[in-house]
Parts: structure tokens; sequence; C-alpha cells
DNA sequence: GGCATTTGCGTAACCGTGTACACAAATCTT
DNA sequence: AAGATTTGTGTACACGGTTACGCAAATGCC
């Protein structure tokens, strides 16, 4: 059967030193002897004998553990930026605990439980919880919550995503190339994200005296993009479609293509937002609104190590989109 | 500022009672009478207090956690489970931390770490990290592995899978179209996995007198499955690709198409493997031999759930794959 | 109504670490 | 060499909950 883990009393009986001196042994800057240490820590790797870190959070008011709000974790356009986040957690010894909004029916009671183990911090990915459901809920304990909703609240840390530029960039050229009927395709119908995303191509196209002819609202899916885009070249006539994500827009490129024999950018614009690999494949060489992914979790960490060394107050960081082009627009 | 998480003693003093009778109110059957549990609850909810789950962990010797091991997040091919099992858990109010082997440098010490945590259950779902090594760091905690490798041992459960089956149908099909010199292209040089599955297909082709005529070596990748069947198919002149899995497949389709001007399935057959969702988007249409993702969840959660029953002994449990016909064989 | 049993709750001892405090030994002053 | 300081270690308690035990009150039984 499965032997228990050792205490640090057991293998202070072994070592001949009182527990308190075994935790010194595993504490970086603690005043303890040289030769007890390297004692210790011989006996311990002979043993297999390492800290329990629940004992340790319990003390230390110090968990190591960061709380991850996503919408899903197939979706490509959160995976890239997911899993540099882990990769960047954990060579800072920070373990990621996953929360999965997509299909679970709680989203609240899911991030009351994550709260009750104490997380450092909390990420919030997804754009299917409200920020002001984070705050409430882990406001008891220390985490800030990094965020990309543009809403101020003084005790939360965010991101903000600006496109404007790159969505007038890209409309410029489609409006150049002689097209006239805008549609816009969103992924989820309440998200504030997906209203900011659509509001930077409004805007660029009032500028020309334009605005969306038709709407769709599809579930950030290949298979929604498929479906609603035949919709809307079919019976709204437009020849140009702004899809709220890449996938999206691959499957309305698909359907142009193959249900509709349109071919890309002659007949039709499409366009994708997220700039995910994916979209930059082959056969997909798609044309789409893209953030550097880098760039974007290089900020959240910079948030995170803020909150870290306790520095006060909620910090603000803004990151551009640009424009990369493919065979699409 | 954040305010301090309340305890249940606070709690006890406002509800005038001992903090004996806070944790009988959140324990679902203990000696307990209704209206006091109902006041303990009432004055809970009011002041937004929650039982701190790692002093609760200390105490239980249950941490509720889970560690899934996974090669990386964004990888569509493992994608798919990891959401699926993600949810499955999240229903069952257990908490799954990331452990993602990819690109981190020491994976054990990730292990180790990961095990100071006395995570309830261990998942491999990765074929970096060897069941030998996942065995040995968390033999001191409760937990079992899930895992697939084929490796018999005493204290581990595991998931078998056998795609023979359906490798055999595969081959069959693209040897009566007249395809005769076939490469194996994998994803990982050291994989049991990969092995595993190079072995079905080989084992297919000996029974008709055939054999691998070429193979290389890609990363999972569309790119490498791009850039590695340009060599196949231009060296190596093979009519037939197998590829580890399904991203490269398509990648492998593309160069194909694009750089060779060939078209499958006449010119040349090419397979996936794996079965995810985009291999069967309209733009890829993939033939590939495909594990049902929903029963290997489902045997994924069998598992844990008699470990969670303490039933002694490991487990196993065995799949088989099925072919799934596209347009690329 | 007397006795056995059950119910409801407080007391105190854990779970495994970290650390303030105390104190002896070693080292540093001049 | 006596006092001041530093170093190394043990003791005891805290972290926030769970639970075995004990005991009074309430309930059951004939």
């Amino acid at each position: 059967m499965n032997k228990k883990r050792m205490t640090s009393k057991e293998l202070a009986k072994l070592a001949g030193v009182s527990s308190a001196t075994i935790s010194r042994a595993f504490s970086p800057d603690s005043r303890i002897g040289d030769a007890t240490r390297e004692r210790i820590l011989a006996v311990a790797r002979e043993h297999g004998y390492q800290p329990n870190a629940i004992a340790r959070s319990l003390n230390n008011q110090r968990s190591r553990l960061v709380a991850l709000v996503v919408n899903a974790i197939g979706n490509p356009c959160e995976a890239e930026e997911q899993q540099l986040l882990v990769h960047r957690l954990q060579a800072r010894q920070l373990l990621p605990i996953i929360l999965c909004c997509a299909d679970h029916d709680d989203r609240l009671q899911l991030m009351r439980l994550a709260s009750t183990y104490q997380v450092d911090h909390v990420v919030v990915f997804s754009d299917m919880v409200s920020m002001q459901d984070a705050v409430d809920i882990f406001r008891t304990t220390k985490p800030i919550i990094v965020s990309f909703e543009p809403l101020e609240h003084k005790s939360v840390s965010n991101i903000r995503i600006d496109g404007s530029a790159a969505a007038d960039e890209i409309v410029d050229k489609i409006v150049k190339d002689g097209k006239k009927r805008f549609a816009y395709m969103t992924g989820t119908n309440s998200s504030w994200i997906d209203k900011l995303r659509r509001q930077w191509f409004s805007e660029a196209l009032a500028k020309r005296g334009l605005k969306f002819e038709a709407s769709a609202f599809g579930d950030y899916t290949y298979d929604s993009g498929f479906k609603e885009s035949v919709m809307l070249i079919h019976r709204d006539k437009v020849d140009a479609i702004i899809c709220g994500n890449d996938v999206m827009a691959i499957g309305a490129r698909d359907a142009a293509r193959r249900v509709l024999g349109k071919t890309t950018p002659t007949d039709i614009a499409i366009v994708g937002q997220d700039g995910i690999a994916m979209a930059a494949w082959d056969c997909n060489d798609l044309t789409t609104l893209s953030l550097d992914h880098v760039a974007f979790i290089d900020a959240v960490m910079e948030l995170i190590e803020r909150h870290e060394e306790d520095l006060e107050g909620p910090h603000s960081i803004t990151l551009t989109c640009t424009a990369r082009w493919g065979s699409t627009a």
C-alpha cells in the first residue's frame, strides 16, 4: 500500500534535531549552521522527505496557487495565452488551478470553491464572468484580479487592449478594395470584449461614412462561423465580414469558398481577431486583428509580480493590437 | 485594503456557539440541531464566511486537488480531452492543477512541487514523463496515476488504447487504392505512445507484405508536418503518409497540395491520428485513426472514482480506436 | 417515574509547518 | 579576561479547521 508521507518531526528524530531545525534547513535564509543544514538535506533526500505545502500554506498565509478563470481549454483563441502563462507561472514556482467556465452551470460557485483554497492571485481570462462577481468572491482573500474588462475598480489591476488603430488600417484596405456592405459576426451576445472589438470597427467605418449592414451571432466555433456566414452572404448580400475570432473567420472563409463559390479577397473580405498560430497556416492565411501573445502574457506577469511584492494599489497596462495580413482581406 | 478572511472562531463568536459547531454546520452528516445549523449558515452567508480549504485539507488528509500532467495546453490533440476532464472534475468539486511539461526544463522537479500539495489523484496525459518517474515522485502520497503507458505496475491504474483494428482497416483501403510506398511521420522520437501507434500500422503493413519505406521526425506541429512531408514525397517518393497526429497530417496535406501539386487521395494518401474536431472541418476533411474522447474521459473518471472510494488495487481499462474517413485516404 | 439511550454542543487535542522567544555556546570587543 | 554581541538550536504556540471524548438535556421505554 502507499506509504504515508514523512513529517518533519519524524525526520527530526532521524537527524537528531528538533522539527524547527528541519524547517530552517528548508528556508533559504534562516539562522542555521551549514553543517547541520547539509546533514539534514542529506537525510531528507535519502528518505524522500519534502515539506508539506498545504501545512506551509496554512502557516504562511501564502499558497503559491493561482486561479486561472478561462472560458475553455480547447479553444485555440485562448489556448496560446494559457500555455504561455502556465509556463511563466511554473518558472516562478506558482501552480495554476484551472477554472473552466464554458460548460459549468454555476460559474460563481466554482469561483467560490477556488477562493476557499486561498489562491494568491486570480487571472480572469474569461468574459463569461463579470469583474464585479470576481471582486465580490475574491474580496476576502489577498489576490488581485487581472482582468481585461475596461471597468475601473479600486482593488483590481487590469490590462486594456486597444485595437482601434489596427481596425482602422484593416477597414481602410477593404474599403479601398471597393467593398461596401460590412457585417459583424459576434461570438457571444453578452460579452464586453466582443462589444469592444465591434466598436473599434464601427468607429473605423463611421469615419468613412459606413456602418455595419448586418450582424450574426455565433459562438466562437468553426461551425457557427460557417453557418452564420452563409446567411450573411446569401440573405444580406454583404461583401465584408468581420468575425469575433479567428476560428469563426476560418469557418466563414470555408463557407464562402465551398458553399457559395466566392474567392477572397476578390469577391468578399473576411477578417478574424486574435492572431492565433493556426490563422497563419498555409491553408488558412487569414487577415486578422492580432494581439502579441508574448507581450500580453508579459503584462500579466508584470501585474502578478507587482502583487507578489506587495506594491499597493491597482495597476493598469494598455496594449495595442496590430493588423496581420493574409489573403482573405 | 483587502479584508482578511473570517475564521470559524470569529464566526462562532458572532453566532454564539463554539468553533466545533461551526465545523459541524458545514459537514453534511454530523450531529447538530437543525435550528442551530440554519442559524449558523445564515450568519455565515451574511458575513461571507466559507471554511478554509487549506486548513481542512491539512486535517482531512484530502486536498481535493488533482494534478494533470500534460504536454501542452494549446495543442489541439490533447486539448479536447483536457477540456472534458476538467469539466468532469469540477462537477465533482475536484480542482485541477495543470503541470505543463512541454517547455519546462525540469519536469521532475515540477512534479515534485505538485506532490507537496498532497494532490488526491494524478492523471498523466503527457508522454514526456515516464511512468516510473511519476510513481517514484507520487509514491509517498495517496494518489494513483492514470497513465496510458502499457507498462504493468502494481500501484498504477491505467488506460490501454488499442488501434490495431482501425489501423488495419485504414491500411486495407489505401493498399486497395494502389498505394505501395508508405512513410511514418513521428511526433517525438522517444515517446512510447508514438511507438505504439507506429506499431499498429507496421503490423497492418506486414500482414500484406509491406513495410514503411521511410520515416520522418516531426514535433506534432503543423509546420513540422508541412516541412517533413515535402522531404518524404520529394526524396523518398512515398505515396502514403501516416502521421503521428492530426495537426501534422494537415500540414502534410497542405504541403502535398500547395507545394507539390498533388491531390488526395488520388496521388497520395495522408492519415492523421487523434480524431480532433478540427480534422473534420470542411477545409481539412481528414482521414484519421480516432479515439472517442468522451469514452476516454469516462474511463479516466471511472478510475478516479474507484480511487475516491478506496477500492484497492490498480485497475486497467482498454479502449479501441475507430477509423474516421475523410477525403485524404 | 426510573432508567437507558439518543441528541446537541463545548473542550481539547490534533493535522504539519513556520517562527518569536529563550538560552547556551561561540565569537568579538578593548 | 570580563562583558557585549553573534550564532545555533530547542520549546511553545500559531495557522484554521476536524473530531474523539465528555457531559447535560431531551427523548425513549415499560
